[in-house]
RNA sequence: GCCCCAGUAGCUCAGCGGAUAGAGCAGCUGCCUUCUAAGCAGCUGGCCCCAGGUUCGAUUCCUGGCUGGGGCGCCA
């Protein structure tokens, strides 16, 4: 049984119980002989494209042709003379070629506004993960730099699915993963030290590999000015991992406040370096060396991925005796799954990672954890334009555009949109003049303004008692239209939940307002006139449920629910 | 060469094997004396990349092409 908290409403189980009753009818059409011996599939249950078509609809009769070898039509009758009563449902229709359409009961829908303010903030909610523990790890840029807009895209979609998965019974853990150790921090450390001592007066190289954007001069400035000299009086060593301490702790708080200049908040960031602190880098190790998975030759340590099917090992100690970066990762999602024993873990990586995806399966299967308990969403890459050209990034020539100049520039909301509305398969184009002069004219300004709207005719009814209102009265086509799409909240969760796939909110959010507005238009809510007054009272009440629905779409999106626009 | 992702309206993109394929932007036409015109209504715009296959039914699944992006490091 589902927990309290995570319990289905009655809204969400429509479809649910609809499958429930067209197997029961199929059932009695067989045992009453009008219907031949089958097995009952699946039955599919979806939402016919037209209006007039109601607001559920199955095919099944169509597919059960062949097994009943009857024209579809026929068992569809057979079907819908059977069906069990339905307390929400008020019409049945077969059309051709086998469809049968469900339209959901007026009165129905009208209580279902009630429903909605009772159940609150927790409406939406939908019961997928069933309190199962899930993490989500997404940016966890290297912390060598200021984050760039490369990493905006892996912020919104991990942010968005993170909400997504909570609002679909997980308890979520976000995290990022800080990759303080590795060759690129050695690289990160020598710059750093090296523009410290340019700082402070004296002659130093930057190396060929390391970072030879402007930032690193400013930071080796501050460092100088924070420091003085005193690393210069350490041994090299020393002062390298003395620099490296204190500028990742540095880059670190600033990708802290970029992303909380986006709403996103972490609970845990992880150090990569703890790995090997505290012996868990050795204790992996010993691990797959006693289950056979480690080779040795060349120098390195080798993990047999060709064993368990894939079509290379994968080094994992190099020659030179420092372990790389899938060393990490196999002591880190070790320690996910084993010692802080999350039922599933996503990670969120751009589409170059891709060659990362095969041997983090393999090395989980080494490890005896089911692969499907890791999860990875791979996003395809940003195309950053600016003024019609391609902006390249790369980090370490510094010719890059970070996330916080974007971000102050178009805003947190329209960023989270606009990262937001495409499936994380498809690549994507970010014009930053265009997002910049378009932001009026921008879907996020049309959702919000939804909000916006409603909040104002609230107040402009001030504290009429509209917890009176009778939702009966709530018969127009523009009202039930509005509370039909309420309704799709929790569907839209669940769907966004199971697939992994946040982007369904955005255009769930413009088809709610779209919806608002139109209701806006048809339905004066407020009215003066006397014989009017419980009319607008069952208005409001359905104004208040919407502003509730829309707030709470707007939320799981990440994004703010502007009261004045 | 092999692997992954995409190819749908002028542009950017949705579309869970089903009915007449959608939205935004761009273009054109109307609508503000009462709750916000950042809004509404309408028009224009499509060999769903191509060729086969599976299916009662394919934009959706499979195979093979073509085009674009990414990967195939003792980088991460």
């Amino acid at each position: 049984m589902a927990k309290p908290g995570w319990s289905c409403n009655s809204v969400q189980m429509t479809d649910a119980l609809l499958r429930d009753a067209i197997a029961k009818a199929l059932k009695r059409a067989q045992r009453q002989g009008e219907l031949p011996a089958f097995d009952i599939p699946e039955i599919p249950v979806e939402r016919p494209k037209q209006a007039e078509m109601g607001d559920w609809a199955t095919p099944v009769c169509m597919q059960l042709a062949r097994l009943a070898r009857m024209a579809p039509i026929k068992i569809a009758e057979a079907m819908v003379k059977r069906l069990p009563e339905l307390s929400f449902i008020s019409r049945v229709q077969v059309a051709p070629p086998g469809f049968v359409n469900f339209a959901l009961d007026e009165g129905w829908l009208c209580r279902q506004v009630e429903t909605i303010l009772a159940e609150g903030e927790r409406f939406g909610l939908a019961d997928v993960g069933q309190g199962q523990r899930m993490q989500v790890e997404y940016v966890s840029a290297n912390p060598t730099g200021p984050l760039h807009m490369g990493s905006a895209r892996n912020a919104v979609l991990g942010d968005a699915l993170a909400n997504v998965l909570s609002n679909a019974g997980y308890r979520v853990q976000r995290e990022y993963y800080v990759n303080d150790a590795g060759s690129r921090m050695r690289a990160f450390q020598e710059t750093l030290l090296a523009r410290y001592r340019q700082a402070l007066g004296h002659e130093a190289q930057v190396p060929e590999d390391g970072y030879h954007g402007p930032y690193m001069v400013e930071l080796g400035a501050e460092l100088a000015q924070r420091c003085g000299t005193s690393l210069l009086e350490m041994p090299a060593d020393q002062a390298l991992l003395e620099i490296g301490r204190l500028g990742v702790a540095q880059v670190v708080d600033g990708a802290r406040s970029d992303l909380a200049a986006m709403g996103i908040v972490y609970d845990l960031w992880f150090s990569e370096q703890t790995l090997y602190d505290q012996g868990q880098f050795e204790a992996i190790m010993s691990i797959l060396r006693q289950g056979g998975h480690l080779d040795l030759h060349d120098g390195a340590v080798w993990f047999k991925a060709t064993a368990l099917g894939g079509e290379k090992d994968e080094v994992v100690v190099r020659s030179d005796g420092t372990p790389g970066y899938f060393a990490s990762d196999i002591a880190y999602h070790y320690n996910k799954f084993s010692e802080r024993g999350f039922d599933r873990v996503i990670d969120v990586w751009g589409a170059d990672h891709q060659g990362h995806v095969p041997r983090m399966r393999y090395m989980m299967q080494a490890l005896g954890l089911d692969p499907r308990r890791l999860g990875i969403i791979l996003y395809q890459l940003v195309t950053l334009k600016r003024g019609g050209e391609v902006v390249r990034l790369s980090k370490r020539t510094g010719d890059m555009i970070t996330l916080r100049e974007v971000l102050d520039e178009v805003g947190a909301d329209a960023m989270r949109y606009f990262l937001l509305s495409r499936s994380a398969d498809s690549q994507m184009e970010f014009d930053i003049d265009l997002a910049k002069e378009q932001s009026d004219e921008n879907p996020v300004y049309y959702i919000q303004y939804a909000h916006a709207r409603i909040c104002s005719i609230l107040r402009h009814a001030g504290d009429a008692p509209h917890k009176d209102g009778d939702v009966m009265l709530l018969t127009h086509p523009a009202e039930q239209g509005l509370i039909r799409q309420m309704l799709r909240l929790p569907e839209v969760v669940r769907l966004a939940a199971e697939q992994l796939a946040p982007h369904h909110l955005t255009y769930y959010a413009y088809d709610l307002a779209a919806a608002f507005h139109a209701f806006y238009r048809d339905c004066r809510v407020v009215s003066s006139e006397a014989e009017e007054q419980d009319l607008t009272l069952a208005r409001l009440k359905l104004v208040d449920a919407a502003r509730l629905v829309l707030r709470r779409t707007l939320r799981i999106m990440g994004m703010s629910a502007p009261e004045v626009m």
